[in-house]
DNA sequence: TCGGAAACTTGACATTTATCAAGTGGCAGA
DNA sequence: TCTGCCACTTGATAAATGTCAAGTTTCCGA
């Protein structure tokens, strides 16, 4: 494990208070690994063996049953995920691939747990993790329950335009996955963005323009309490 | 606060392993009220006062966007509820009010946070709630995305068969509560227990009775990586 | 006991979303 | 460069879901 690594994993939240003699302790047990491109790391259902953290690439974080799949997120540099399967020593609820060439550090569940259950700084970062995650998960669902296909495409953009402090910026991901991401299925997304069209969002590929910032966002009438995923 | 009460809590597994004199603090601060039906304890939006204990009664979770509203959860004695808020100290995700009579006990959330701090236990006891917490809502969006509205009420009364330990039962909500917590209308609620009904689901007012386990479980699909709500 | 309100149901219809099939266009590998 | 694959789009159609209006039932309070 270079020391690159260990630094910039001692750099996220959830590990920068530990103790010293903690977090080396678990990078002892951990190990990098290279996934190239749609390379199932793990699937629902198996009992979580490793933590993972990516450094660079991203994963799918997707679920199924009987026959048909859904994406639930997306992880990106750099996060962990599946925290709270590993805590629990539960099943996975989720599958994840590769979306790209990835780099991920692998840490041994058992290690997490036992190391968990000494360090306090370190339970107390994974308590903020997950009311994060839990509080996504929630925001999530309200948009899934609350809201049109068309009017979460509408929010969706809206919120890649504050990350990208651009009107014009390109789908961080192919219109399959964020047809999947959004409940629906990729022919209703075209239709979606067609729809979109009198509100001033222009289409050309994987390139968004947002014309009429106002009118898109009064159609939108997104909100902080379903939208902001920094809060 | 009574004796009675403060036993009750301390049973609960958050609180359970914390010291006793930090339980103690909290106790102190706490205090018991009564609502009557149908009162608004929570608005979305608002930042947290008070962590929540249901004691008696029971309590809807909902939330509400552009005129509509859907119900997001039901919260039964003995359990907490907006933790995940209390602990970042961040605006409520969700409203609350009660569904019948209720008696609540209140924990100022300053109290919560500041003794999370100081207190290892409690800290440990919080990320399994939590942790408990986000599966729980990981699998309700796998329901959500995955199943058409006839198969989430199919799963719904096999999980209440199960926790009913029996054929026959009353359904524990109103149908228009139901159907907005499976996501659907009344009318549709209404449609979709007809179209149960070949396979074995008979319908009477508020009581239930599954005629053909094996036909509705054929139809149905459980899975317990969405319907074990245990795990 | 008798209203009357509210929940629920039902039917007709509208809208949304999914499915299927065909066609277009871009891109990577031979 | 060519070719074939695959994502994407489009149109036609079907299925699922929502809306509206009217009726029925239930239950509570006068």
């Amino acid at each position: 494990m270079p020391e690159s690594h260990s630094k910039e994993i001692r750099n996220l939240a959830m590990f920068a208070d530990m103790e010293d003699s903690y977090f080396e302790a678990l990078m002892r047990g951990a190990y990098v690994q290279n996934f190239p491109t749609r390379i199932d790391l793990i699937t629902e259902g198996e009992t979580p063996d490793f933590l993972h953290i990516v450094i660079e690439g991203s994963v799918d974080l997707f679920s199924t049953w009987n026959g048909r799949e859904t994406s639930m997120a997306t992880v990106r540099p750099v996060s962990t995920f599946i925290l709270a399967a590993t805590i629990k020593n539960a099943p996975y609820l989720m599958s994840a691939r590769t979306l790209e060439k990835s780099r991920i550090v692998l840490l041994p569940s058992e290690d997490v747990r036992s190391i968990f259950e000494k360090d306090n700084a370190f339970a107390r970062a994974i308590v903020t993790e997950l009311s994060q995650c839990y509080r996504a998960v929630v925001k999530n669902t309200k948009d899934l329950k609350l809201r049109t296909s068309r009017e979460r495409l509408a929010n969706y953009l809206l919120r890649q335009r504050n990350r990208m402090h651009s009107d014009t910026f390109d789908l961080t991901m192919e219109k399959r996955r964020l047809a999947s991401f959004l409940g629906m299925t990729p022919e209703n997304l075209s239709r979606a963005f067609k729809g979109l069209d009198p509100y001033g969002v222009k289409v050309n590929g994987n390139q968004i323009q947002i014309t009429d910032l106002d009118d898109l966002t009064h159609f939108a009438k997104p909100s902080p309490l379903i939208d902001d995923y920094s809060s």
